[in-house]
RNA sequence: GCCCGAGUGGUGAAAUUGGUAUACACGUAUGCCUUAGGAGCAUAUGCCAUUUGGUGUGCAGGUUCAAGUCCUGUCUCGGGCACCA
């Protein structure tokens, strides 16, 4: 008996496909295209793990099976270089950050390439390389002439071990996403990209997407549309107003409090002097809570400001109120308080004695305009970090921003010695003095004449989810030196057909979804929506069912199961039969081994067959493994799929298999397997084209026929299938079984037959 | 608290959408073979009962000739949102 030598087939094929190129792609105007992508891994030092082979085989899987099928298929690769764990490993080593992702990813290429993916590998991107990063910036500079990069003093999320602001898709429960520490609030001036510009949009073309609903509805929570008005509350003795959203203007005759939140900017206007004390010291100590502290103590709190509104429907003067459970970065942050309605402001009524009333319900027109808010807000996207895009922006002396002009793209990233942030507020960039100078030509608007000017560079870098917000684009014309993407090569491949991930449910996929549209409506792209088909994949666990960490000593590393002898198409066969691709799987070295031994019976049915068969023997397993293997991988029921190919394997023990089959097999096996598939391919001298199955073949002359008798089984009986058209010779056929007799001898009260089902059923 | 999912053997999981429950694989048991290995091959394997049988998809009901699938209630687990006016 042989032995299957994967790692020495994988050489040799892996040798091949690096020197032939079979998965370079290329415009092919009237071929019907098919652009799969994953969402790009970050680098990290630990290589691949296996998390990234699901989602990277998965990928190939779906690439390899188009490809099969004769469709003009584009898998590219990439790199989301920027980000902390290289800064802060700089931090530490002194290693410059550009040097460790060089070592980084080229680790991951020669990982990704020992695992035999269809890429193509002259579409490689990296968002830290000056010739990607180049069109981020000019991505920033087109957001920023359109007024959608803006800058804005405000209180931010700040988390004070990475010294950075974070954005509010960053921060998870009150926690930064990438070090867990507690977030603070800092009052800063930040760059934003007004993402709210396209809530309307965004969240109107949900529902047409084919995107698990999961996904879905955490971007339809996220982006959190609330249709109402705003109603203006004249302030008592005082030329102020307030302004309130409310969902629910037609209860506004029970408003009887207003409450501001603490941040509430024209606060000091109208409050009363003898309530200023205890106002400020309220708010002080609002602003100092950390925001765990203001979601875990929902206990109301607040301050009576001594002012009084007036109720425009009532015409009654009600108190206005200070309170930390009104949000300032909400609807206007303030609120008319409708105690009988709603159940917070009673709570705070009840609490504060205020006065509840019966509330009668009016037409709103009168006091208001309509308006929506969302509850998402802008997207944050500076950083006061190093390792990161530089915003191409520089500050005059009176602190205004300017563009630095297209041309002169990219601002790099200069290469500095201290990486470490500190509480300024600013980058360590700030400390890189030569750079910081640039001049900057500005037209003077009186003459009309153009000057250069001195100015300071932003040292704040960009948020790396700007980075990722287009790469999708990139891949089409990577190396393009003069736009940021080819418009014919994009109406081509793009949008993305299927994309494969298993994070950034709303932060990436939601930020893409944005650019896409304003480079949209810029003319730059022709479709409103980036990738058609998102697959979102569970993650894989350790065996022990916890979350594999270094820490914990439960880590799987991939390469070591290739380098066990298993080889990479084992690694990948296991990791699409684990389970459904939306669900999380605990590893399991002994379904491993089972895995193997699977493909090393394919191998000894291709290389060490003792029994062949006539060509037509298996043709009905043939087409029904067909069949299943393609409507699975469309469904991308992997699982299943490979099920289906060992069930195949083990008829093909029993029965014998022809070389038509073994061919069969070894193509619907290419897209798990392509190693050991393009060696029995090979062995037969035969193409991978994708098979067809003949319906002809799945229909038998004979079937069995299930009989039951009040709803249980009791026979199955073999039939011509012909007979399954004339229901009363089936009838007669059941009735005339001695067994069904036996059962049936106390009289017939009803019989159903199912034709679809091949079933019977008598009830006695 | 609100909104979604999901509960099937010892284990990971299948089940053409109302029609034979447990495919495929792991594990276990028994046997065969062998230049004895990290092998390979064959058979069995939900539970109860000595066979024909009974019973069985978290639990309790219901609809139906027929329910893992539909309906009502309930429990458990997972996810999302959470003072968003």
């Amino acid at each position: 008996m042989k032995r299957f030598n994967p790692l020495e087939i994988e050489k040799k094929w892996q040798k091949k496909w690096e020197e032939e190129k079979p998965y370079r792609a290329e415009v092919k105007p009237g071929v019907p295209k098919m652009y799969i992508a994953e969402m790009f891994p970050y680098p990290s030092g630990a290589g691949l793990h296996v998390g990234h082979v699901r989602n990277f085989t998965i990928v190939d899987v779906l690439t390899r099976f188009y490809e099969q099928q004769r469709l003009n298929v584009m898998r590219p690769f990439g790199y989301d270089t920027f980000g902390l764990p290289a800064e802060n490993y700089a931090i530490k080593t002194g290693t410059a950050p550009q040097e460790v992702t060089k070592a980084n990813t080229d680790n991951f290429r020669k990982q990704a390439k020992r695992l035999g993916y269809a890429i193509d590998w002259n579409r490689e991107i990296n968002t830290s390389d000056p010739e990607y990063y180049k069109w981020t910036q000019w991505c920033f500079l087109q957001l920023f002439k359109k007024g959608l990069a803006y800058q804005k003093e405000s209180y931010q999320w700040w988390c004070p071990v990475d010294q950075t602001v974070l954005a509010n898709e960053q921060v998870e429960n009150g926690h930064c996403w990438r070090c867990g520490h507690e977030v603070e609030k800092k009052k800063m001036k930040q760059w934003f990209f007004k993402i709210t510009e396209y809530a309307d949009e965004l969240l109107d073309e949900i529902d047409a997407l084919d995107w698990p609903e999961k996904i879905k509805t955490m971007q339809k929570n996220w982006i959190g549309r609330s249709v109402g008005a705003e109603i203006d509350f004249k302030v008592v003795n005082d030329a102020h107003s307030i302004t309130v959203f409310t969902t629910r203007p037609d209860t506004i005759k029970g408003a009887t409090f207003l409450v501001v939140a603490p941040e509430y900017p024209d606060l000091q206007y109208f409050v009363s002097d003898d309530a200023k004390e205890a106002v400020e010291k309220y708010k002080a100590e609002a602003l100092k809570k950390s925001e765990i502290e203001r979601q875990e103590n929902k206990e109301k709190t607040g301050v009576f400001t001594g002012a009084y509104a007036i109720n425009p429907a009532t015409k009654e003067k009600i108190p206005i109120w200070v309170a930390d459970y009104v949000l300032s970065g909400y609807g206007t942050g303030a609120i008319m308080a409708v105690p009988y309605n709603d159940e917070r402001d009673k709570e705070f009524a009840e609490k504060f004695d205020l006065p509840i009333v019966e509330t009668e319900l009016v037409d709103f027109d009168a006091f208001g305009t309509p308006k929506t808010t969302y509850r998402m807000r802008d997207w944050l996207i500076s950083r006061q970090r190093y390792w990161g895009c530089p915003i191409p922006i520089a500050y005059d002396k009176e602190g205004n921003p300017h563009a630095i002009p297209e041309d002169e793209l990219p601002v790099i990233l200069p290469e500095i010695q201290d990486y470490k942030p500190d509480e300024s507020g600013r980058s360590a960039l700030a400390k890189a003095k030569d750079w910081l100078k640039v001049k900057i030509p500005v037209k003077d608007p009186k003459t009309g004449k153009t000057h250069l000017e001195e100015m300071t560079r932003e040292t704040d870098t960009l948020d790396g989810y700007a980075c990722s917000s287009w790469y999708l684009w990139r891949y089409v014309s990577p190396h393009d030196k003069k736009q940021a993407w080819d418009k014919e090569a994009i109406a081509y491949w793009a949008p993305t057909d299927i994309y494969v991930g298993a994070d950034h449910a709303v932060a990436h996929l939601l930020y893409v979804r944005f650019w896409c549209k304003f480079f949209a409506d810029l003319g730059y792209l022709p479709f409103r929506e980036p990738i058609k088909k998102l697959i979102y994949h569970g993650y894989i666990n350790a065996p022990d069912g916890k979350k594999m960490s270094k820490s914990k000593g439960n880590v799987i590393d991939p390469l070591d199961v290739i380098n066990d002898g298993y080889g990479a198409d084992t690694l990948r066969v296991y990791e699409m039969f684990i389970g459904p691709v939306e669900l999380d799987a605990a590893w399991d070295p002994r379904s491993v081994g089972g895995v193997y031994r699977f493909l090393n019976r394919c191998y000894n049915l291709c290389f060490d067959n003792k029994n062949e068969s006539s060509d037509n023997k298996n043709a009905v397993i043939r087409n029904k493994t067909i069949k299943k293997v393609t409507e699975d991988i469309y469904k991308c029921n992997f699982n299943t799929a490979v099920a289906a190919l060992m069930e195949y394997v083990n008829e093909l023990y029993k029965e014998g298999a022809a070389t038509g089959d073994l061919v069969t097999l070894a193509k619907l096996l290419k897209p798990f397997a392509p190693h050991l598939a393009s060696e029995i391919l090979e062995k037969y001298g035969a193409d991978d084209e994708w098979p067809k199955w003949d319906e002809k073949y799945l229909v038998t002359d004979t079937v069995e026929l299930v009989v039951q008798v009040n709803g249980k089984l009791r026979a199955k009986i073999s039939v011509d299938v012909n007979d399954l058209d004339d229901e009363s010779k089936i009838i007669d056929l059941v009735k005339s079984n001695e067994k069904i007799a036996e059962y049936t001898k106390g009289g017939i009260k009803k019989t159903i037959f199912v034709k679809k089902a091949k079933l019977v059923n008598i009830v006695v």
